[in-house]
DNA sequence: CGCCTTTGACCAGCGC
DNA sequence: GCGCTGGTCAAAGGCG
């Protein structure tokens, strides 16, 4: 937990340095109400050289706010964050934020595997449950609409990325393809 | 055929 | 102990 709690306004993580491994504190043990998840700066990371391309962005893409992250627990309040569920212990670096867009899933570069969708306790939406589909990750997220601003998606990362994003990759590989070719002389 | 979503069942933690 | 709830599993079916 290198979180400090008592820390008023979260800061942005900072910019990372590739898309693949996306900064998170841990957030175990469970968060209290009015204990806001740090966010991910999605501008600055849609923006690198990963060149994602993320319609989302013209929809413009929305920090959470505190007092919508809190709305949100307040509603979930009884909900206490079981020790990673089924599988035991889990002290996975955890993090949520919310966009606004009509679509509930954002396209972040990575391919998901939907494994579950359940009706949640105060919200008429229900919740998505995908996990990346890369062999070797196990990075799971949560994906689930508001109800109280219907327009909002909140999605909540768990764990992360032991691999380069898939658009990365597509993107790198023409210049990787180059400087081999340039490499021979 | 492979990968994906859907969906009901099941499991486990928590409060009473 | 029981019921509620969230999280996961896995079979079935759809789609390209």
């Amino acid at each position: 937990m290198e979180q400090q709690e008592e820390a008023p306004p979260p800061p942005l993580p900072p910019p990372p340095t590739t898309t693949s491994y996306l900064l998170a504190p841990s957030l175990d043990p469970p968060r209290q109400p009015d204990q806001v998840l740090s966010y991910i700066d999605w501008v600055n990371l849609l923006s690198s050289p990963s060149g994602l391309h993320n319609p989302l962005l013209s929809e413009g893409i929305s920090m959470a706010t505190e007092n919508l992250m809190a709305e949100d627990d307040m509603n979930n309040n009884k909900v206490k964050r079981r020790a990673g569920g089924r599988n035991g212990k889990s002290t996975r670096p955890r993090f949520a934020f919310q966009t606004r867009s009509a679509d509930d899933i954002l396209d972040d570069g990575f391919r998901w595997r939907k494994y579950g969708q359940k009706a949640v306790k105060n919200s008429i939406y229900p919740r998505s449950y995908y996990r990346c589909t890369h062999h070797t990750c196990n990075v799971k997220k949560q994906v689930q609409r508001l109800s109280k601003d219907t327009s909002m998606v909140m999605t909540t990362y768990e764990g992360i990325h032991n691999h380069p994003t898939e658009k990365l990759m597509e993107t790198l590989s023409p210049l990787l393809k180059q400087m081999q070719f340039l490499s021979r002389f």
